[in-house]
RNA sequence: GGAGGGAUGGCAGAGUGGUUGAAUGCACCAGUCUUGAAAACUGGAAUGUCCGAAAGGGCAUCGCGAGUUCGAAUCUCGCUCCCUCCGCCA
């Protein structure tokens, strides 16, 4: 959400922006509704005047004099009745309209029609040459029994999956390099609720939009599909310390996806399931531009350190307008490289917000100056499994259709190599 | 699932129909004292919104939403959440 003082005053940025991000906003419906809206609160609140004033004197009177001004104020109570009608449906639309303009995105953000205008602005490593022709890590997986993917839609449907064996302690490792690697940087770890209120997906942007994407229970909660929810909604209705600033979590939870708009995408493997791992980088720092984009960058830095550890090959990408969320001024996705697809594959996602997240859910700090001010806010990837599972298996694969363990997790999984089970 | 109690400012906590936007304490800010700090004392200060150059003023806000009333933190109804006890359960 962004503030209505800001959308009168910049409607030509917002408009901008919403072309940026290849999304129809009526920014002049939205004033003139904010127009009328401003018109019936005035009106309202000169004749609640008069009543209060009234009021006081009723209080102050005896009953002769009271009778007269009992008779003026039946008039003034349907007056007002009738236009507090009016403003209500007024405030529907008005509201209607609100969760729906876009944040507008950074100068930065690179022009574009769909993924495929990304622009790389960083690589690290080589793409893995093979002197074999590799395999993709759904045989791969198969054939050292690492996961099942027959028994998993067998047991929990379409996209369901196992892992076994050394599936799972790789995972298990990982996971505690991700707990070792964010905890040395000061971040906060927290395991989070994945089965949230519909007010906190409100809050972080992902309704009313992406209501479809999200599974739901009889009991009209839903299932978050990121720990960024939980995470952010742990401070909503929260006046910070400005002292506390910035606040740096890692929020580790299931997350849940329909993937309604993916049915032909990936539809076998590890890449793309409807449950699955994450840790999550947050962060909620000051209200300030500078800021924001130096955490971005801290962010996207983290994760690149990570897959460097694990000596995966990878680019990050800053995202184009048309690939940008609604809250989202920036993205940068990284990258991994994928040998059986010959592309880099989207594990690590790191965007910024400004305070679009923050006022929706309502968590401010005092400034020095004694202002109120809405947070900014900010989150990333820090490690999606069993997503990662793809590159770290296919990168690794060695003639004989064995795994080669990354070194950095070699100590926890007790093993160099992953061999076919005897 | 059953029974009961509760939700008030950053926090704790008074307040049961008429200058209550709200006592008091803590925390916070400024000042006095002090070499400095602490303590003590004095003073300030809720949030949002609208009008205004400002000073200042209007309106709203005591979990959320309806209602009763000229007037609601206070009365009624619905909802949400929290706590206690019992039951069930990992």
């Amino acid at each position: 959400m962004l503030d209505i003082k800001f959308i009168r005053e910049n409607k030509d940025l917002i408009r901008m922006g919403a072309k940026k991000k290849r999304l129809e906003f009526d920014v002049d419906k939205l004033v003139s509704l904010d127009d009328k809206r401003r018109n019936l609160q005035t009106d309202i609140e000169a004749r609640r005047a008069e009543q209060n004033v009234a009021s006081q004197k009723i209080a102050q009177s005896n009953d002769i004099d009271r009778a007269p001004i009992l008779e003026a104020m039946k008039t003034l109570k349907g007056e007002m009745s009738k236009l507090e009608e009016k403003l209500k449906d007024v405030l529907k639309d008005w509201q209607t309209m609100m969760l729906q303009v876009p944040n507008i995105p950074d100068i930065s953000v690179p022009e574009g029609e769909s993924d495929a205008d990304n622009k790389e602005v960083h690589s690290w490593g080589e793409k893995t040459v093979f002197p074999f022709t590799p395999k993709n890590h759904i045989d791969l997986v198969e054939s050292l029994d690492l996961a099942d993917f027959e028994r998993g839609a067998e047991v929990a449907g379409f996209r369901g999956y196992y892992l076994k064996r050394d599936a799972v302690t790789v995972n298990l490792a990982l996971w505690g390099m991700v707990l070792k690697h964010f905890i040395a940087k000061g971040y906060v770890p927290m395991m989070v609720p994945s089965m949230v209120r519909k007010q906190t997906l409100y809050g972080t942007g992902y309704l009313p939009q992406g209501e479809e994407d999200l599974y739901k229970t009889q009991d009209e909660d839903y299932l978050s599909g990121t720990g960024e929810v939980g995470a952010m909604s742990y401070f909503a209705d929260k006046v910070l310390d400005k002292s506390q600033l910035p606040l740096k979590i890692l929020a580790f939870s299931t997350c849940f996806r329909r993937e309604a708009g993916s049915h032909s995408k990936d539809t076998k493997g590890l890449i793309r399931v409807h449950e699955f791992f994450k840790w999550e980088q947050v962060i909620i720092c000051e209200a300030s531009h500078e800021e924001s984009v130096r955490h971005h960058e801290e962010l996207r830095r983290n994760s690149e350190e990570l897959l460097e550890k694990l000596e995966l090959p990878y680019h990050t990408v800053a995202n184009c307008g048309a690939d940008l969320g609604l809250g989202q001024v920036k993205k940068y996705d990284l990258e991994a490289w994928v040998p059986s697809q010959n592309t880099f594959r989207e594990t690590h996602s790191c965007s910024y917000f400004h305070d679009f997240q923050t006022r929706r859910l309502n968590i401010r700090y005092k400034d020095t100056d004694g202002k109120m001010r809405f947070a900014h806010s900010l989150n990333n990837t820090a490690l999606a499994s069993p997503r990662i599972l793809v590159p770290i298996f296919e990168n690794n694969q060695q003639a004989d259709g064995s795994i080669k363990v990354p070194v950095a997790l070699r100590e926890f999984v007790g093993k160099d190599v992953i061999n076919r089970p005897e």
